[in-house]
DNA sequence: GGATTCTAGTTGTATAGTACAACTTGAGCC
DNA sequence: GGCTCAAGTTGTACTATACAACTAGAATCC
């Protein structure tokens, strides 16, 4: 087996690794924010409000199964919903501000699990990891982030 | 922010989006073999067969789930319970033909398209990419593999 | 300008994966 | 032989998810 081919071999295992403990530790770590309810916050946090459709179309999930995380977090008083006055089918979501502050503390606790993690790397080795990883999660698959 | 920090959060940003698609798609990709099933076959065949207990252990999941697991794995013939002569409280799990094959395949299938999303890389790339990724999983963490 | 068709979102139903707790059965040890 | 420990199963519950059917509002088309 050539250099290459083992290297892509390894790559395909370590993601599967870290594909499997993020999934087994998500719950446990925030029992308060499921991983999906965080990449949600976030995603409204950084478009500044969005539909609960856009949601779906961004994560390849079910309108359905977004309506339910929404109404979930709607019920945890951490996003709220403005009716469009242009389209009254349409409900614009938004972080409350309880929303921002538990947004900004997972981010805060994940950040720093991550960064204890990396604590003992050279800069120079971060940014090319942090090259590649973009450089492999924009390839040519689906476009889902 | 310096390089290092951002790089961090890159790293943590792309991983996730990872962690998140690998999870949606793992059922898409084999249906006839969740990314759980799929796991815990490669173990058995690594470790040449184990039990039920040692496989709960290694991936943190609780004994009654990874029950339910190798029984439908059992039903769908593709492991098979040897008891422990030694000890008649222990079953010995081992891969049968046709869970060698099926996992055999869908190893090929994924191998197949880590490959092809990896195509454009130079070699050198390749084995950087994926000596990080090691080093990245070897680390302080839970040493869940 | 009313009927038809499209879109956003909810609700009903089903399934998979998971955990925790209670139980069963066999092993090991005074 | 009778306690105690270990391996595994079963009962129950919960979460995330999908698909399908539905509701309500918007847009379009004679």
């Amino acid at each position: 087996m050539s250099a290459a081919e083992s290297a892509v071999e390894t790559i395909q295992r370590e993601m599967t690794i870290f594909a499997r403990r993020a999934r087994a530790s998500a719950g446990r770590m925030h029992p308060e924010l499921s991983l999906v309810s965080y990449t949600l916050l976030g995603h409204l946090e950084e478009s500044g409000g969005c539909r609960s459709t856009d949601l779906a179309a961004h994560y390849a999930l079910d309108k359905s199964t977004v309506s339910r995380q929404v109404a979930a977090l709607e019920r945890a008083g951490l996003i709220e919903r403005r009716l469009d006055p242009e389209d009254h089918r349409v409900q614009v979501l938004h972080l409350t501000e309880a929303g921002q502050e538990i947004l900004a503390q997972v981010t805060h606790s994940r950040r720093a699990a991550f960064r204890e993690r990396l604590t003992d790397w050279p800069e120079e080795d971060l940014v090319r990891f942090a090259a590649y990883l973009e450089r492999y999660n924009a390839g040519p698959g689906d476009a889902s982030d």
